[in-house]
DNA sequence: GGAATATACTCCAAATTGGAGTATATTCCA
DNA sequence: TGGAATATACTCCAATTTGGAGTATATTCC
């Protein structure tokens, strides 16, 4: 018996999406690339398209191949062997690790290698990028919010996870102009004790940042 | 001519940590398993081994072996041109996306396919996660404010560098807060109407955080 | 003297990306 | 009415990256 491939958080997205209403894998990439998921678990198209061929193997969708005119589609429904994978998964213990990558926090990191300037250019560069996607998502959700869908899908969980996003975006927008201003005192010309004194100060606001967050009472 | 492959901000990162000093890859896994890096820049051990061969056919670092009984060490020294091609990445454009991936955000925007509880314990296990990482990078912070290293590598950028992480983990400790309450305040047995009333709270709230945002006085 | 831990790697299958390529269908605007 | 742009509906594949297992020797601690 030849094991079939394992089940990925991927697979599972694209089941529990599938699990809302039966969907081509146009479909399934479409929310894929625009919804929130995308924000907490980006995949590459590629991958989308490959991913339902996988939960057919296991049983766990079904297909059915339509016709209009010369082009064909292909559309998956979940089945109850699928409905019973998914919510065992989502009964399963939460992996709830949160992993970031960010390309300009390594040059900012490895900044000694450039100019003080490059630094504070790549910091206005972060901001900038914050400014962009706080008007975005404000689009975005206004437009959810005014849309008149009866009981969008998924109430109130996008809800509460759309904050998490919101939130972050916020604490993104406010480090960096925090980070524009700290970077724009900082210059080549300053002493290594300067310097040293600086990232002391620095080091000191992420720890006040940390034990704030200890000290909250729980009444 | 055939081409070497192309390198990657890993490479750029190994090598950011050679201008520093040289090291070992072992030397510069250890940095990259157990610093800040590795929170804005993770990548596995067999990558971290395998880029500084790539870094040496692109004659940006030397490579020098080392014996000490019967273990053999390959310590990689950065090279003029190495310096080059790093201060010029550095200096280019930085690409300011921020990407997460967070399974269990997955299972909260698809807990309609479990139960009410589930979305709880999910919010639960996120709280206590940031709870853990709380101490954690507070043993660390301190830990580097109190080691007596004269003006550690790469003040004041790691302070600032660090706030970043210390902000967005603040912003996810609260909003685990936030979302243990509001998805303990759901449950199975409420009407759409009443979920969707629920989503509606949520989404406003979002918006409101990013309101915030853009009326703050630029002065 | 033995166990645990640190140093110093290699190997490889599997997962995932990202970009290019190939169609047909529909909508818009001139 | 014709042509361009955009949307639908995918496939293919090389290159990147992960993650875990495996193999040594060296040092520290009890």
């Amino acid at each position: 018996m030849t094991s079939l491939p394992k089940l990925s958080p991927t697979s599972y997205a694209l089941l529990g999406l599938l699990a809302r209403a039966p969907a081509s894998a146009y479909d399934l990439n479409t929310v894929m690339q625009t919804s929130l998921i995308r924000v907490f678990w980006p995949r590459a198209e590629s991958h989308v398209y490959s991913e339902p061929k996988k939960l057919l193997a296991h049983g766990l969708v079904s297909e059915a191949k339509q016709q209009s005119g010369g082009r064909s589609r292909t559309v998956y429904s979940i089945t109850a062997a699928g409905q019973e994978a998914l919510s065992e998964w989502i009964k399963r213990e939460a992996n709830a690790e949160h992993r970031s990558q960010a390309e300009f926090v390594l040059k900012l990191i490895l900044a000694d290698a450039g100019s003080a300037k490059d630094a504070q250019t790549t910091s206005l560069k972060a901001l900038e990028t914050c400014r962009a996607e706080i008007s975005t998502a404000i689009d975005g959700i206004e437009a959810i919010l005014s849309g008149s869908e009866p009981a969008a899908s998924g109430m109130p969980w996008n809800g509460i996870a759309i904050n998490l996003m919101t939130d972050i975006l916020a604490a993104r927008y406010r480090w960096s102009e925090y980070a524009a201003t700290a970077t724009a005192q900082a210059s080549d010309a300053q002493s290594a004790d300067e310097k040293r004194q600086q990232g002391e100060v620095a080091y000191r606001r992420a720890l006040d940042t940390l034990r704030q967050l200890q000290e909250t009472p729980n009444d």
